[in-house]
DNA sequence: CATATGTCCTGAGAGC
DNA sequence: TGCTCTCAGGACATAT
């Protein structure tokens, strides 16, 4: 998503536009008026990532953080529908460009941050991002929980960037059992683990992320992505284990669905 | 303090 | 066909 928006880079906000919708409006901080007041005339100097969090930093010092969570998308091409329309941002320049949040579910936000504010607000919420993080610092953050790996593996706190779908991915990469806890995990784990994580990301974002039937996930120009035809496990389940052939299982830890197979992914 | 649960939201799909 | 029910999961508030 940050990728597919870096030609704004250098562009000015030349309008914003909250378009009315009959769904339930989703959150956007500070208000539509005074968020017009404070972006309109401002040039979006970077477009950066921080764990799922997308960052518009401006050449004010302020930044605009928008999370897409499920559903959410970030966009400079049309959205898949009119009606979930949550946020647009017209730039000036040639080619005309937009900037839009759609979000089915509503479940997104948007939040404009003063100069300086940001890393405070993130430094309370995320961890190291995934994709940089060592097994050891991995290790050290987790590594006394009693939590399931799998579960711990959520928490953004911890570790910053991972989601269901792709923590169930990593941890058959690692050759894992999710059930397992965290405690339980000796050196050589911790360092299987951040390498399946490494790898899991780069594979997605390389393939456009993973367009699920169900799910909405579409790159900056609302194209699907192909990850989903590489998925190793998740949302497999009774399907023969790409590695040796076992039926791949479906289990619920924290009222979310792992996937794992059993042959590949043993208790530690 | 660490961990667990409830809540929000909409649309897809199942079952009848 | 149309209704009801369940489920999807990211972050955060509240409970244990």
């Amino acid at each position: 998503m940050r990728r597919g928006l870096a030609p704004i880079e250098g562009r000015v906000i030349a309008a914003v536009q909250q378009p009315r919708c009959r769904c339930r409006p989703i959150s956007i901080n500070p208000p539509i008026a005074r968020l017009r007041r404070r972006l309109v005339g401002q040039t979006v100097a970077a477009v950066q990532r921080c764990g799922k969090r997308l960052i518009l930093a401006l050449a004010s010092g302020e930044s605009l953080v928008f999370e897409p969570r499920m559903t959410g998308l970030v966009l400079l091409a049309a959205p898949p529908d009119e009606e979930h329309l949550r946020l647009r941002l017209d730039l000036a320049g040639q080619p005309p460009l937009a900037l839009l949040f759609w979000d089915r579910r509503g479940l997104g936000t948007v939040r404009l941050f003063a100069a300086g504010e940001l890393p405070h607000w993130l430094s309370e919420r995320l961890g190291p991002d995934a994709l940089n993080i060592s097994w050891q610092a991995l290790s050290d953050r987790l590594g006394r929980s009693r939590r399931a790996v799998k579960v711990a593996l959520l928490d953004q706190r911890a570790l910053a960037g991972v989601g269901n779908l792709y923590a169930s991915e990593a941890l058959f990469l690692a050759g894992l059992d999710p059930r397992a806890p965290c405690s339980s995990l000796a050196p050589k784990h911790w360092r299987r683990l951040v390498s399946a994580l490494r790898r899991v990301l780069r594979e997605a974002i390389r393939h456009e992320g993973s367009t699920l039937a169900d799910g909405t996930y579409r790159n900056a120009l609302n194209q699907t992505g192909t990850y989903q035809n590489h998925h190793r496990v998740y949302n497999r389940a009774g399907l023969p284990c790409r590695r040796c052939g076992s039926s791949i299982e479906r289990l619920v830890q924290a009222q979310r669905s792992t996937y794992f197979c059993p042959r590949c992914q043993q208790p530690v």
